[in-house]
DNA sequence: TCTGGGGTCCTGACCCTG
DNA sequence: TCTGCAGGGTCAGGACCC
């Protein structure tokens, strides 16, 4: 999807269009999440601070993001796609790979089916997106941002919609594009790439894969000579499994108070305690990250003896991390997360179970409290405001602090 | 001047066990 | 009993993706 975030405002305050629009963390720390082309001409990007893209585009709206409306137009994207193929992969909110392999004889070839999801997108959604066709997800997903509109001597140039590589011809497209296209080349490996004298996917495949394992490690060496060559037979998979799943805050200013802290890891306990329910899951590990003001990052993680999947479980875990860890260089941003997922009816009773039936009825009692009146209908006591009354959010603002 | 949030995967160190 | 080794699990960090 093009500009997805940006484009699904524009539906619903369509007064502006035509300026350029923002959507992201508001506030001092946040990021953007994503840019209309109208603001992309004056340099803003997305992941781009804020701040910085302020400073660029002054009279840019900057909204503060809707995730679970984005969430919603993006799931019945996902059913316009499934109507053509049950194969479908999605990677984020506003991009999915399609296996349109058996889809062909009832809807056309790669290409008329491209155009054909084009279509029906627009008719539907009112919204515009860009599709690659070709034999494997690494090419496909290259066409398909090559199909992109793009930014040219300060204008937007439109796309082709649909960019088609043919089979044979995939190495052809793939060598003249920068080695930082290839799936996995971030800005770490493409500075080792370039002391190699790489610069694009072509340099690449010309290296010995020796050269490129001794550089990069066996497993990623490996896989980026394989894409170079575009070798890349990975299948697309409808149901992906999670394998893990967590919450994490930047707040507007670093935290010290070790009880302040505490309150804090206890409501992301709460709140991914929540999502672990609804989910169907539970999870064996807890892990505690902790970003200080210089943004040093580190992670303490503890496995525990049986799964959790209550905010209670995982606070006590997250907590005695927290307590081994000093606060007074100043937290920027506290996360946890729980990994080691299996679905929550597998799970082995332990004899503590036992003990804590009564506490697995009042939080059964909290999610059919919250499904009714709301998130912040019920939550951790120590999640109170000051003013005692009012539940601190839960994390609604995925793109930093709005203030 | 700044650097979000939700994930996945890989690597290396360390510890335990047979 | 001690030592070396291999393999597995855990933990922490790094890099990457959207």
């Amino acid at each position: 999807m093009d500009a997805f975030f940006v484009s699904v405002e524009l539906l619903r305050r369509p007064e502006l269009r035509g300026r350029p629009v923002v959507v992201g963390g508001t506030g001092l720390r946040g990021v953007v999440a994503a840019a209309n082309y109208e603001a992309r001409v004056h340099g803003v990007f997305s992941a781009m601070p804020t701040a910085q893209a302020r400073r660029l585009c002054p009279h840019a709206v900057f909204l503060p993001g809707d995730h679970d409306h984005y969430a919603r137009v993006s799931g019945r994207v996902m059913d316009l796609f499934r109507d053509v193929t049950p194969l479908v992969e999605p990677l984020s909110l506003d991009e999915a790979f399609l296996d349109v392999s058996g889809a062909g004889r009832a809807v056309g070839d790669g290409p008329a089916i491209g155009r054909l999801l084009r279509d029906r997108v627009h008719e539907t959604e009112q919204l515009t997106c860009s599709v690659g066709v070709a034999t494997s997800k690494l090419v496909a997903k290259l066409a398909s941002e090559a199909a992109k509109p793009r930014i040219h001597a300060g204008r937007v140039e439109p796309g082709l919609g649909v960019r088609v590589v043919e089979a044979g011809r995939e190495e052809e497209f793939l060598h003249p594009l920068p080695a930082r296209a290839l799936w996995g080349v971030g800005p770490k490996t493409l500075a080792r790439l370039e002391r190699l004298g790489v610069q694009t996917v072509g340099d690449l495949a010309a290296l010995p894969v020796g050269t490129l394992v001794r550089t990069l490690g066996e497993a990623h060496g490996g896989h980026l000579h394989h894409l170079a060559h575009a070798i890349d037979d990975r299948p697309v998979v409808p149901d992906q499994r999670l394998k893990s799943l967590g919450h994490e805050e930047t707040f507007p200013h670093d935290l010290r108070e070790p009880e302040e802290l505490r309150r804090e890891v206890v409501r992301m306990a709460d709140a991914v305690g929540g999502r672990l329910r609804r989910a169907g899951l539970a999870g064996r590990t807890v892990v505690l990250k902790v970003r200080f003001g210089d943004f040093r990052t580190i992670t303490r993680s503890a496995t525990l003896p049986s799964v959790v999947d209550d905010g209670m479980a995982i606070a006590q875990a997250a907590t005695e991390l927290l307590a081994a860890i000093d606060p007074t260089p100043g937290v920027r941003l506290l996360g946890v997360t729980v990994s080691g997922l299996t679905a929550e009816t597998a799970r082995q009773l332990s004899f503590d179970d036992l003990d804590t039936r009564s506490w697995s009825d009042a939080t059964g009692a909290v999610d059919r409290i919250r499904d009714r009146f709301g998130d912040a209908a019920i939550g951790p006591a120590s999640s109170l405001g000051e003013d005692g009354l009012r539940i601190k959010r839960r994390g609604n603002a995925p793109w930093g602090p709005s203030w």
